[in-house]
DNA sequence: GGCGAATATTTGATATATCAAAATTTTATT
DNA sequence: AATAAAATTTTGATATATCAAATATTCGCC
């Protein structure tokens, strides 16, 4: 009885369930982690924050791609970030269908105590995990986006 | 010049930076497959609908941490289901806190004839990922997520 | 047998995801 | 310069995520 065909794939052995999984339980350790260690802010908040730290000047649509949301989902984590005082939106000087978004003090300030938390979640979610599998876990991953492109 | 405290990563160097991304785009591809192949469904009505069907008669505690969602996540999409057509909600015989969860006829056959896409959009993800690169990938991400559970 | 604790699910409030459509502004073409 | 096409962001509608609180039921214990 060899049949290619039937083989029955349960959901806990497919790698998309893994990903999935890991993913989830990280997300959920470290928002735990932020808000015991009193920052109000959601993970995916300091992660447009974090990307616009990183290229600042940057078009919303950009920093969409860039932190793997639609424009929508960006213009509505940007409109709680200015509600809360971490950014400010103006228009942009030469092109009015775009917005300047610039960090504010408070932002810069919690964005730099943050980093010990953020380190600590990282470090304790890799414990035991090696170099060369981050390597490998990376490479596999970049593939299976670049795969789902089209 | 030997900082290690120093060092800059950016979010692109993150692992976890790579899993969102590889998710996300799984999840993008695999949503729209299934959409032009005529399945009015989404991906977790379907991940729920399948824990259904490979673990009949649980609850839904534990349905949820199957799928990684909580109760109230659970709650909402069974909602959708029931309304859908898919799924038939009947209470606990003996322990009327519970609920029964019965897969419609309709539900099966649409599970059913979902197969060969769902097949497709994991062997496309996958093109060039060697097995022991999927067992690698598999074995870190578990770590991962047993790390988060504290 | 009654009462408090524990269990199972639902509901409310807010944040994010997704798609399509709308609104606004710029660019290209003639 | 007028107009259509393209680009950028926002809005609307619905689905999912998360936490806390509410509901309903059962269990443990006296």
């Amino acid at each position: 009885m060899s049949n290619k065909t039937a083989v029955q794939s349960r959901l806990s052995d497919v790698i998309f369930y893994s990903i999935d999984k890991a993913i989830r339980s990280y997300r959920q350790y470290a928002q735990k982690q932020i808000r015991e260690n009193g920052f109000d802010i959601t993970i995916d908040q300091w992660l447009v924050l974090q990307a616009l730290v990183e290229n600042p000047g940057i078009k919303q649509q950009d920093l969409a791609e860039m932190v793997f949301k639609d424009n929508a989902s960006v213009t509505r984590i940007i409109d709680l970030l200015v509600t809360n005082g971490f950014l400010e939106r103006t228009v942009h000087a030469t092109d009015r269908r775009k917005t300047n978004l610039t960090i504010t003090n408070k932002a810069v300030n919690m964005l730099e105590s943050m980093k010990p938390v953020i380190a600590a979640n990282r470090r304790i979610a890799l414990k035991e995990v090696s170099a060369a599998d981050i390597q490998t876990v990376k490479r596999v991953l970049e593939q299976i986006a670049e795969n789902c492109k089209r």
